[in-house]
DNA sequence: AATTGTAGATTGGCCAACAATCGTACCAAA
DNA sequence: TTTGGTACGATTGTTGGCCAATCTACAATT
């Protein structure tokens, strides 16, 4: 455990950064939406110049657009954009399901059983939101399992878009179900077998067909 | 064809952050190096708050690392890291196979058949430089014809961050039997076998332990 | 109705300055 | 020799103001 990451030293840039991401995913600031430079940055008590780096790092992450000399907006996504997140969410996750199985330890097969476990248990109960929370979890610990930065950051910033897409287009998938269709995929995983935890993997992706046409609303 | 993409009304930043990055990918910045921002300010003629938001944006883009009040440096990448894009460029790539298979079109196979036929003349030659160019280019093709945005955009986030290493280690793919070897690529994508097509683009990508081990240099 | 100004808003980019932090060299004490 | 401290220079972090370039909407003109 690296002690320097307790200790939070960290620029105002990210904590910005955090916030306003925060922020878009949650619903609160809409597709569409216009970022005004000069408006963030007295609302956040900050200068210009820093939150001009925001936004282009945001920019990056594919949560906000820029029009040159026009302004900064929240980013809109239509079914092309759906569709792209899906199918590289899908591929992303399965790879990450193959090598965490190629790589599962004693410690790894704990920590993913007792992430589901919480999952199924959850399931039982009524609260979606924590429902969803712990569908998230066990997907970011299967990520994480996988030790694989680069693959992670990616997962991350896909998983955002589609997260500002889900609150905007104020839909939840179902999570009720959610916990029995993981079972195999966890069971692959824990038994080593790579090509069935990435063909699982890929099935339990939250579908594409789901979720389109809803943009109009 | 669109006439105000022929008018260059890119951005500094856009310019800067272009030469910058191919600067880093052809070896004229090596891994390790440091980047002071003053002193790329002056080098550049831009200011320091436009070099700053440049410089987050290579960062986003692993192109170089930086560390809190103490500077910028040219990303440096071990066996670790090679693994990391190895993996996930094999499966960006596969996915961008399977999917091109899965839509071309009359055009697209002409394009794509165009860009391998060049590749092969070329291989008949002895411009290690051309080929390798026409390899990166089939490549690119591919990625294109899969229609996928934020595919292509992380494909080429991986493939510079693969070159700047190429270029520093000093290593280059012998490119004289690339030509052949794509040749069931191209058949399967052209027959629209996403699946074959996938497995071909994941066998094609030059290898992981051909590479790695040579950081020490 | 279509075109053409025109004014305001917003970003693009620059500069100078100060604060915070890091790295290093150096010095002192055990 | 080692340890600890401290002072200093280099570099980034952050701010505020400034002007130019450009977009947008709207009014004026034809």
């Amino acid at each position: 455990m690296k002690k320097s990451e307790l200790i939070s030293k960290r620029s105002l840039e990210d904590q910005a950064a955090d916030l306003i991401r925060e922020a878009i995913i949650n619903g609160e600031l809409t597709p569409g939406m216009r970022l005004v430079e000069m408006t963030l940055a007295k609302e956040y008590g900050l200068s210009r110049g820093t939150i001009r780096i925001v936004l282009h790092q945001l920019g990056a992450e594919g949560l906000v657009t820029q029009v040159p000399y026009a302004g900064w907006s929240v980013a809109e996504m239509d079914d092309q954009d759906l569709w792209e997140l899906y199918t590289l969410r899908a591929t992303l996750e399965g790879l990450a399901a193959r090598l965490a199985a190629e790589r599962i330890t004693q410690e790894g097969t704990a920590e993913l059983k007792a992430s589901y476990q919480e999952l199924l248990e959850l399931c039982e109960g009524d609260d979606l939101n924590a429902i969803t929370r712990a569908d998230l979890d066990l997907h970011k610990t299967i990520i994480s399992l996988s030790n694989h930065k680069r693959l992670a950051q990616q997962y991350r910033m896909i998983e955002n878009q589609f997260l500002s897409y889900i609150a905007a287009a104020n839909r939840t998938f179902d999570p009720h179900q959610v916990g029995r269709t993981h079972e195999a995929l966890v069971a692959a995983i824990c038994a080593g077998d790579g090509t069935q935890a990435e063909a699982e993997a890929i099935k339990n992706i939250t579908g594409f067909e789901e979720l389109k046409g809803v943009t109009e609303e």
